[in-house]
RNA sequence: GCGGCCAUAGCUCAACUGGUUAGAGCGCCGGACUGUGACUCCGGAGGUUGCCGGUUCGAUCCCGGUUGGCCGCCCCA
C-alpha cells in the first residue's frame, strides 16, 4: 500500500459519477450569467505573490499561511491563485479594459488553492465560480451582482440559503469606526477570550464574529458599524437594501459580518446554507465591493463588485438533495453472433453520428453478460444484431425500462429512438 | 497551527477479555436460462487488517511513530 502512488493531501479526484453535478453547476452559471451580460475569463492560475500580497492583505490568513508560494527557476516569487478577485483586477489593468469600455462585466470558474487544514467542504485545490463588475460604484451593481447568485442558486434547486449584508464603509468612516471599536475593545479587555484578545491587536473587526457567548456579547453592545458609516456610505448601504427589497430578495441585515479579504469597501455579503451536511462550512458564497482595489494596484480609478461561490459546497449540497444528473445512454447495440460483431461496431458509429448516446461492448461476449451491461448503463434501448437482422434489416428495439419490443428497421433507428424519447409514456 | 476521534475486500461493516486457513451484505465476474437485462438460486475472484517499528510463544486487537480521513478551534468558498 505505501508504495502506491496517491494524490497530494486536500486535492481530490473527480470522476464520472460525480463529475456531472460539477458539469451541471458549471453550465447552468454559464447559461445564466451570460444572460445578466457577464463574459468569460480565464486566468492563469500562478500569479506574481506580490499581487495576493497587495490586494488581499499581507496580514490576512490567506496570504499570511495559506498561500502555495514557490520560486521559479529565475528565482521570481510565484504563488497558486488562493482566489479569483486579485487576478481578475490584473487582468482589467493589463488589458486597459476601462479605456475600452466604461461598465465591464465578467465571470470566471477554476481552481483555487489554499493550504489549510482538511474538513468537509474545505480543500486544498477547490473550485470556485465568480464574477466582476468594474465601473459602476452604484448600489444597483452590488444588488444586480447579488440577484445573480439568488437566481443561481435557485435554478440549481438549494433551498434554505439566507443572505446576510453588511457594510464595512469607506476611507473616509472607517477609520472612525475602527478606532472607536478599539477603544471600546480595549476597554472590555479582561472579559474577552484569549483569542479575541489577540484579534484586538491584529483584526479587530474579528472579534464581531467571535463564536465566544461572552464576545458575542460585548461585540453586540459595542458600537456599530452601521451608525458609524459617513453619509455617502449610507446612502449607498440604504440605497442597496431599497433596491434588494424592490426585488423581492429577502436579506438580514448583519452589523457584525466581516470578511477576510482586505480589499472590501462598503457592501459586503454571504450567502448561508443551513444545510448540516456542510457543517461549519456553511457558507456557499460571497462576495463585495471593492472600490478602491484597482487603483491600488496601479489601475484607474474603477470602483467594482464581485462575488464568489464554493463550487465543492454547491455539489456537495445538491448530493444531499438527491437530484440526479447521470446521463443515460440511448441505446445499447449488443451482438448475437461472432459474424456481426464488425456490423455492430458500424452500425454504432453510424447512429452516434445521427446524434444518439450509443453503448457498445467491444469486447463482445455473451449475449447474456452484453444485455446485463446494457442493464447496468441504463440505456432506455437495447438493439440486438444478429445475422436474422442483418439479412432482414429489420431489428427490435427493446425498452429497457419494461414493454413490448419496437420493431425498427435499421436505417429509422435513431429517428424512432428520438420519437420515443420525445414523448414519455 | 492547536485539541479530540478513526483506519479490516471496490463500498458499508463483523471477528469473545491478544489465540488456528480474518467473515457477511452490497458490488464485480461466471453459470442455472446455448438470441435477450432486472427477480431467484448456485459458484468464483478479490485482504501482507493504511504504513513502519516495538511488546508477546502468538497482534486486526496492546504501545510508539508515520500517513490518510473525520469533528471542534482558527479561518474561509
Amino acid at each position: 500500500m505505501s508504495q502506491k502512488v496517491a494524490g497530494v493531501k486536500g486535492m481530490n479526484d473527480l470522476l464520472p459519477g460525480e463529475i456531472e453535478i460539477w458539469q451541471h453547476v458549471e453550465a447552468q452559471a454559464r447559461e445564466l450569467f451570460s444572460r445578466f451580460g457577464y463574459g468569460e475569463i480565464r486566468t492563469p492560475m500562478v500569479e506574481d505573490t506580490a499581487l495576493f500580497v497587495r490586494s488581499v492583505g499581507e496580514e490576512t490568513d490567506i496570504v499570511g499561511k495559506e498561500m502555495y508560494t514557490f520560486n521559479d527557476k529565475a528565482d521570481r516569487s510565484l504563488s497558486l491563485r488562493p482566489e479569483g478577485t486579485a487576478p481578475a483586477a490584473r487582468a482589467y489593468i493589463e488589458h486597459s479594459i476601462a479605456n475600452q469600455e466604461p461598465l465591464t462585466r465578467w465571470f470566471y470558474t477554476g481552481p483555487m488553492f489554499r493550504y489549510e487544514r482538511m474538513k468537509t467542504g474545505r480543500y486544498r485545490q477547490f473550485y470556485q465560480i465568480g464574477a466582476e463588475a468594474y465601473g459602476a460604484k452604484e448600489g444597483a451593481q452590488d444588488v444586480e451582482m447579488m440577484d445573480m447568485v439568488v437566481q443561481f442558486l435557485e435554478r440549481l434547486g438549494l433551498k434554505d440559503i439566507t443572505l446576510n449584508i453588511n457594510s464595512l464603509g469607506d476611507e473616509a468612516c472607517r477609520p472612525t469606526y475602527h478606532a472607536k471599536l478599539v477603544e471600546y475593545l480595549q476597554a472590555h479587555r479582561e472579559a474577552l477570550c484569549t483569542d479575541c484578545q489577540r484579534r484586538m491587536e491584529k483584526n479587530p473587526l474579528r472579534v464581531l464574529d467571535c463564536k465566544n457567548e461572552k464576545c458575542q456579547a460585548i461585540a453586540a453592545a459595542g458600537p456599530n458599524v452601521l451608525e458609524t458609516l459617513c453619509e455617502p456610505c449610507r446612502a449607498h448601504f440604504d440605497d442597496v437594501q431599497r433596491k434588494l427589497t424592490a426585488l423581492g430578495i429577502r436579506h438580514v441585515v448583519n452589523p457584525r459580518m466581516v470578511r477576510g479579504l482586505d480589499y472590501y469597501t462598503r457592501t459586503v455579503f454571504e450567502f448561508i446554507a443551513s444545510h448540516p451536511a456542510l457543517g461549519t462550512a456553511s457558507t456557499v458564497g460571497a462576495g463585495g465591493r471593492y472600490d478602491k482595489l484597482v487603483k491600488s494596484l496601479g489601475g484607474p480609478d474603477a470602483p467594482a463588485v464581485g462575488f464568489a461561490c464554493g463550487l465543492d459546497r454547491l455539489v456537495l449540497l445538491l448530493k444531499e438533495s438527491g437530484q440526479q444528473f447521470a446521463v443515460r445512454p440511448d441505446v445499447f447495440v449488443a451482438v448475437a453472433d461472432a459474424g456481426s460483431h464488425d456490423p455492430a461496431l458500424v452500425l454504432a458509429s453510424r447512429l452516434r453520428r445521427e446524434g444518439l448516446r450509443v453503448e457498445f461492448d467491444t469486447r463482445g461476449g455473451s449475449l447474456k453478460s452484453q444485455m446485463k451491461r446494457a442493464d447496468k448503463s441504463s440505456a432506455d434501448f437495447t438493439l440486438v444484431l444478429g445475422e436474422a437482422e442483418r439479412t432482414s434489416g429489420q431489428a427490435k428495439l427493446k425498452p429497457m425500462a419494461g414493454g413490448e419490443p419496437i420493431p425498427v428497421a435499421l436505417d429509422e433507428v435513431a429517428r424512432v429512438v428520438r420519437e420515443r424519447k420525445a414523448v414519455p409514456k
